[in-house]
DNA sequence: TCGATATATCCGCTAAACAAGATAATCGTC
DNA sequence: GACGATTATCTTGTTTAGCGGATATATCGA
């Protein structure tokens, strides 16, 4: 559990909406916490393909996660190594 | 190996020179490969802070990479569950 | 050290993100 | 249905990313 792979910007956003409904928080508490309007948030958590990365990490660090880079069979057992 | 966390664009941009230093591939043949120009990569790869996540989208996949979403604490063993 | 390759930085222009504020639509609950 | 709370969608003005294209500055090998 608790670790998602966003493939698409979309992805990324329904993933932060998701986790923010975990925690309970309105977009205004969450955009209040990063300094964001509550627009925004909305905006992003359903397209973020045009949003600029320092917002994303505003959210990320609201929200209390972390980003992680690695190749894309890294999750396929068959080619583990 | 080949899981890092990018705790900051900064951070977000070296990983992403790194592997595509590992792939012996130039900001050129990167760029031409997801559609940017060479500036845009060399930019990105220095501090991609205020790029837009498409663009970084476009690296990831010429880069074969994927990113993932989890609580912060997820790397801690003590708190592992 | 020289030359070629690779990377960084600069130009003007256009399109679009961003900020602030307001309002409209939606959802859940009674 | 009505209400409050939450979320989505406008508006206007300002700022800035992104684009193309070119050029400068490393960087590396011979």
């Amino acid at each position: 559990m608790s670790d998602f792979v966003a493939r698409t910007p979309k992805q990324l956003g329904a993933i932060l909406r998701g986790y923010r409904r975990e925690w309970n928080l309105t977009q205004q508490s969450v955009g209040i916490s990063c300094g964001l309007p509550q627009a925004a948030i909305s905006q992003i958590e359903s397209n973020p393909t045009t949003t600029s990365l320092s917002r994303i990490y505003r959210i990320l660090s609201a929200l209390d996660l972390e980003l992680v880079i690695r190749p894309r069979n890294s999750g396929d057992p068959k080619t583990k190594w």
